[in-house]
RNA sequence: GGCGCGUUCGUCUAGGGGUCUAGGACGCCGGCCUCUCACGCCGGUAACACGGGUUCGAAUCCCGUACGCGCUACCA
């Protein structure tokens, strides 16, 4: 088994009843590097499983980010291994600590937990790239004095006058490193010349790269097409490619689990490995999250464009009504479907969006689609991942998030629930006894029409004072003032409720079962009406759970005040 | 332009030469339930990008084309 990215025995063994298990991975796992990847009960101390998230601290986090992280997560969680974050701010300009807050908030709030990383520490720190600096240094040097990279003291204008004569002779452009300090002399000549330099990958013209991607199978490139790629720059700061093969290799990272984004990055980066004499890790692009309906990259700047999208826009349009009503700022930039915050703000579950994250490029066979925590990481495998990109689907993300919601007691919807009343401020903060008991009786008959738990603040009514209640203009015309007998009917319940021993919800079905039949009327002819009377609306849950709920006393004023309505001119 | 990667219902996917008149889920459409809404239940719609091979047989293997995405930065 060992050396092979599959489900362990046990595990498979343990679920055997429920998921029926891949016949084989994709791709034979150990074509490649040893893997690593033992049973639990067998740890391999020779090659632990270890495997990094490196975000920017743009002071958001990507859902797409969320999803590779989440996959990396998931691999280090199965194999017994480590799961490391790591914060790529080489090119920091402004406060790390207040970007990288919303970054990790969000990963906590996610349950994504990281092993070595901000705030924990490691031995294989520091794990913020600005402090890392001399690192980057001694390994350009080694580069150097290896014959892997050299210093290029072209002129910007000079590498562009190269680049324009091989595109106008239609030939690919490869660097002609006439301006390479190879003896000090050449650095001497060139310094006097005022020229300063960038240091450059020394890369092969000849043969081939080759790796053996856990996802894609085999990947060759020609040596020939790849750029003399910089890695320091005239500054002297260190590049992208050059200080995350740095750190990759001094935190030991076994797999390189990343979005497809750098699938073309790899050769490049193997060529550093080469140079700096360290094997490389274990490669696995997975698919990247694209627009709705399309397979372009998803993106936190084009919200306009995807809110054309009518199952996208109803996404946003949730979250926008919830958050108005806790008057938070709803800018593009922060508050957005793309963004995890988003979730956060609007009350959905973070097993719901893992859930949804996880079956977005990968699958466990033809049929299972809720996987908990557990099953989660019991029958992640890379094999099991998509190759091609996977575009967000807001409508099914809802419907995940609507699955977990429902399998939820009321007790713990209402705990749910709560917090988002006390910030709307309809509640104490914190809530008495008897707002929480009345809450839970609210989050009781609202059901399943709670989707995510902001919801709760559709139902204002509740919550409002009698002489505060406002009615839906539309409802009151159709329900109290055009029925001709509505007003009468309204005012006959009225009495019957006001006599009524007993308001819980049966005996008020009874009641007003025993109205209509006295009638001769059907159950419609004075529920909806007595329903816009006492919630000023059409639609809501259950009337008997309704007046139940708001208790006699305010049933009663709300009634009386749409009956003086109605006989007022 | 060059190089790399990809392509099964609108979307996420199952599929690894015959069990595929292509399965599941979300969405959508229709119906049932019903005091409205929501839930639930029943039914329906809908796909192997295209063209060549290989084979008795191709969604599945090979080649090509088209289209999409990525890289080709002193971005990450």
């Amino acid at each position: 088994m060992r050396g092979q990215d599959g489900p362990a025995p046990g595990a498979v063994e343990r679920t055997h009843e429920k998921y029926s298990p891949r016949p084989r991975p994709r791709f034979d796992a150990t074509r490649g590097q040893p893997i690593g990847s033992p049973p639990m009960s067998d740890p391999s101390p020779a090659s632990p499983v270890r495997v990094r998230f490196a975000p920017s601290p743009t002071g958001y986090l990507h859902i797409g980010g969320v999803r590779t992280a989440l996959f990396n997560w998931l691999f280090a969680r199965r194999h017994g291994g480590r799961f490391v974050l790591r914060v790529d701010d080489t090119d920091a300009q402004r406060n790390v600590a207040e970007a990288l807050a919303p970054i990790l908030d969000g990963f906590r709030w996610l349950g994504l937990d990281w092993d070595e990383g901000p705030e924990v520490g490691g031995e294989y720190g520091p794990y913020y790239q600005s402090e890392r600096q001399p690192r980057y240094q001694a390994a350009v040097d080694r580069l150097l004095a290896g014959g892997f990279a050299y210093r290029d003291y072209a002129r910007p204008e000079e590498i562009q006058a190269e680049r324009a004569a091989a595109e106008a002779a239609k030939e690919p452009y490869v660097a002609s490193r006439r301006w390479a300090g190879e003896t000090d002399a050449d650095r001497e000549r060139f310094a006097a010349e005022g020229r300063s330099f960038v240091v450059r990958l020394r890369m092969p013209r000849a043969g081939q790269s080759r790796i053996d991607d856990l996802v894609r199978g085999e990947v060759v490139t020609d040596w020939a097409a790849e750029a003399d790629h910089v890695i320091q720059r005239a500054d002297g700061s260190f590049l992208y490619n050059l200080a995350s093969v740095v750190d990759d290799i001094e935190m030991r990272i076994s797999h390189l689990i990343r979005a497809e984004e750098h699938l073309s990055n790899t050769p490049r980066q193997l060529f550093i490995w080469q140079g700096l004499g360290a094997p490389p890790p274990v490669f696995a692009h997975l698919p990247v999250v694209a627009e709705p309906g399309s397979r372009v990259k998803l993106s936190k700047r084009k919200l306009d464009r995807y809110l054309k999208n009518p199952e996208f826009a109803e996404l946003y349009e949730r979250g926008r009504r919830i958050a108005e009503r806790l008057g938070h700022a709803v800018a593009a930039d922060t508050f957005n479907p793309v963004i995890v915050d988003f979730y956060r703000e609007s009350g959905f579950l973070p097993d719901a969006i893992l859930n949804y994250l996880l079956l977005l490029g990968w699958s466990l066979d033809d049929r299972t689609e809720i996987l908990d925590a557990e099953a989660r990481i019991a029958h992640f495998s890379l094999a099991g991942v998509n190759r091609a990109s996977a575009s967000f689907d807001p409508a099914k993300l809802l419907s995940f998030q609507e699955r977990y919601m429902q399998a939820l007691p009321a007790a713990a919807r209402t705990e749910l629930v709560l917090p988002f009343l006390e910030r709307a401020g309809w509640i104490g903060s914190p809530p008495s006894a008897a707002e929480r008991a009345t809450v839970l009786a609210i989050v009781t008959a609202a059901a399943e029409r709670l989707k995510v738990a902001g919801d709760i603040l559709d139902y204002e009514e509740l919550f409002v004072a009698d002489s505060a209640l406002v009615w839906d203009e539309k409802a009151f015309a159709k329900r109290l003032q055009q029925p001709p007998a509505a007003a009468v009917l309204l005012g006959e319940m009225r009495a019957e409720l006001a006599a009524a021993p007993d308001f819980t919800p049966a005996a008020l079905e009874a009641l007003f079962a025993g109205f209509v039949a006295a009638r001769g009327l059907g159950l419609g002819a004075i529920v909806h009406a007595v329903r816009v009377a006492v919630s000023g609306k059409a639609v809501g849950f259950g009337l008997f759970d309704l007046l139940s709920i708001l208790g006699r006393e305010r049933v009663l004023a709300r009634i009386d005040r749409a009956l003086a309505r109605l006989a007022a001119p």
